[in-house]
RNA sequence: GCUGGCGUAGCUCAACUGGUAGAGCAGCUGAUUUGUAAUCAGCAGGUUGCGGGUUCAAGUCCCAUCGCCAGCUCCA
């Protein structure tokens, strides 16, 4: 061992020693970044002049820790559990997850029990060792230890060295890096099991996944843990039941939504938004039925793709199918005459119902239904307008999605494997969706081989309360429905040509829309979308006129209010105005009768003495503009 | 659809190892006329999701079915 000199985040450190730990004085580092390769502090130092490190709080860190912690839990269901199967267990955003196989399922009491046993792994900080193999070596190891899903991994892995860690007794095959030792997890807690399978797809054997999270600290745990008992207070589907917004019957069945008087209000307000901004935007509001004959799904290639996720109806010995999409009518309505290059583009927009047969468990309140209407709309254009009216479509994704204040992200998704249409199509199609996201200077992942078989698209997601991302707006171009259906326009050569089909929607659907906006909200509307805008409250029976009166004339002005004259104390009535969320609470006293006045109180509890008209015009003040 | 968990009053939850289904809130009635997050009292409310079975006895145990929840797969 000779002295040598490493610079550490910019700063000289001399030591004696043999790995990157040895140049580090602190707990809290817990890996190291080594021309850009995150590694483990066991590394040997030699030959290394420069690291940064990684600490526990940073996002690196953490999914460091996590990491670890999962081969920890690996660790402690082995112990417990002998039969137990080790798969895979990486880190992810916010946790990290190991994946067994075992026939018997694992209770809540197991889970309790191999918490306790990682906390006495932790405690016994037991060091991460690193090791490495052949690929020989490797299939070897893991065959002796009976680890069949190793052994694939590592078949299927087109590498000559695998490498190892080994903390305790427990072995995993794993690239790393990982953090020192046990003991450097501060934090964690396991919070679910839930079957995944074998690698993702449906096929393969079910397996049981223990989900858990950890953090560099107590403190951020806790913190972390209250973030998730708070997402539940959003919970659209509790806040929706609170606030009288929609309901679910067994009666009606599973994934039909049933809105109530002020989810309704809601619903129309948002509606009524949605149809302004289209009408505003160039687009023509039109209406097919719900039902089609099985005659235009065969055109459509439904009957051949999509019939599973379809209900038929038989009238008259005739098979018809209920829509899961608009675009049929659309294109009949184009195809209602014939078009020339100088009607292009055509923008039709319905607020169209549709039905999907979407398998029973993944129905999740608003946010995942059987019956939904989208703010659909398709664009028939040529090919030269492409781009214009994509970029269109995206102003007006922006300009909504800043109406309601939603961050989203974009993903481009490309041709996949199987596709039809030309590479002239694809290649044309795809590079205007990107020309479109890059002339607006907007952020996009690419998902490669992700689009549709008939053409490219583009994605907007949204979060949802706990963070998880909802599909709402997408573009997809679309090259089959125009051939399939022979469409065409005359261009100002005389000849036929095939327009360019666009199948948008901007909220996505309305259910899905109002879902997350509950969520984003926490139910506490804006007041232009609120479905009562004020509550108008007496103190006593006394002004029970006066606050009628008041009444009478909030409503001629349009303002959505209720008039709550119970005998009850003014504290008991805000109170529940409060709990339903509703803007502005109106009270009325004997003051405020005398003057011929109102004393208006806000959500946060600020009031103001105004009369009628100027409440009237400060509410009308307040919806977007467009 | 798959794996696991769960279904008790409109809502939130009780009911020890099988032994007469309870409470708070909401609702209704009455009293109270009240100034900014819960006035008091009384009443009513259930074939324990639905259907079988075991047992002297089932909310509780078993089977089946419907639904809900978490995750997986799929998706707007």
């Amino acid at each position: 061992m000779s002295e040598q000199t490493v610079i550490v985040d910019g700063k000289k450190v001399s030591a004696d020693g043999s790995t990157l730990g040895d140049f580090i004085r602190n707990r809290d580092v817990i890996a190291a970044l080594v021309e850009g390769q995150a590694v483990d502090l066991s590394t040997p130092a030699e030959g290394v002049f420069e690291i940064q490190t990684i600490k526990g709080e940073s996002d690196q860190g953490l999914q460091v820790i996590r990491h670890s912690a999962a081969h920890v839990m690996a660790e402690a269901v082995q112990a417990l559990f002998p039969d137990a199967r080790p798969t895979i267990g990486p880190a992810t955003k916010d946790g990290f997850y190991y994946d067994f196989d075992r026939e018997e399922p694992f209770s809540s009491d197991d889970i309790e029990a191999i918490e306790k046993k990682m906390d006495e792994l932790i405690k016994a900080d037991n060091p991460f060792i690193r090791s490495e193999m052949t690929k020989a070596e490797a299939l070897d190891f893991f065959e002796g230890k009976s680890e069949p899903f190793k052994v694939e991994i590592i078949s299927d892995l087109d590498e000559e060295r695998f490498f190892l860690y080994e903390q305790g007794g427990f072995i995993d095959l794993c690239r790393g890096p990982h953090i020192p030792s046990t003991g450097y997890i501060r934090a964690f807690k396991l919070l679910s099991v839930a079957g995944a399978y074998w690698r993702g797809d449906e096929n393969n054997r079910m397996l049981q996944r223990i989900y858990g999270t950890a953090f560099g600290s107590r403190k951020e745990l806790k913190k972390h843990l209250n973030l998730i008992e708070e997402a539940k207070k959003r919970d659209h589907r509790r806040l929706g039941r609170d606030l009288e917004l929609f309901m679910v019957s067994d009666e009606v069945g599973p994934g039909l939504v049933i809105f109530l008087p002020k989810g309704g209000m809601l619903r129309n307000l948002i509606e009524e938004f949605d149809r302004r901004i289209h009408l505003n935007a160039g687009y023509d509001i039109v209406y097919g039925p719900n039902m089609l004959r099985d005659r235009a799904w065969k055109i459509s290639g439904h009957m051949d793709y999509y019939k599973e996720n379809m209900y038929f109806t038989e009238i008259d010995g005739q098979t018809y199918g209920i829509k899961p999409m608009n675009c049929i009518s659309h294109i009949l309505i184009y195809k209602s005459k014939v078009r020339s290059y100088r009607d292009l583009p055509l923008r039709y927009f319905e607020l169209g119902t549709v039905a999907r047969h979407e398998k029973s468990g993944v129905l999740h309140g608003l946010l995942r239904v059987r019956q939904f209407t989208q703010d659909d709309a398709h664009i028939f254009c040529r090919e030269d307008q492409l781009l214009d009216e994509i970029t269109g479509v995206m102003a007006m994704i922006h300009d909504v999605m800043d109406v309601f204040g939603f961050d989203y992200a974009m993903e481009i998704s490309t041709r996949p494997d199987k596709s039809i249409g030309t590479d002239h199509d694809w290649a044309m199609a795809t590079k205007a969706l990107r020309d479109a996201l890059d002339r607006k200077g907007l952020c996009y992942e690419i998902n490669e081989g992700d689009g549709a078989f008939y053409g490219p698209k583009i994605d907007v997601k949204i979060k949802d309360a706990i963070g998880r991302e909802w599909q709402c707006a997408t573009i997809q171009c679309d090259f089959s429905l125009p051939e399939r259906f022979d469409m065409h326009y005359i261009g100002s050569d005389g000849d036929r040509h095939r327009p360019v089909m666009l199948h948008r929607v901007i909220l996505g659907t309305i259910e899905r829309f109002m879902g997350v906006l509950i969520e984003h909200y926490a139910g506490a509307f804006p007041v232009w979308l609120a479905p009562v805008q004020a509550v108008i409250m007496n103190i006593t029976d006394d002004q029970a006129e006066y606050a009628s009166g008041v009444a009478d004339e909030l409503k001629k002005a349009g303002i959505r209010i209720e008039l709550d004259l119970r005998n009850e104390k003014i504290g008991f009535k805000i109170r529940e105005a409060r709990l339903k969320k509703v803007p502005y609470m109106v009270v009325i006293g004997d003051r405020e009768r005398d003057d011929k006045v109102i004393t208006v109180r806000g959500r946060s509890g600020d009031q103001e003495v105004m009369d009628t008209r100027g409440f009237i015009s400060a509410i009308g003040d307040q919806g977007p503009k467009i």
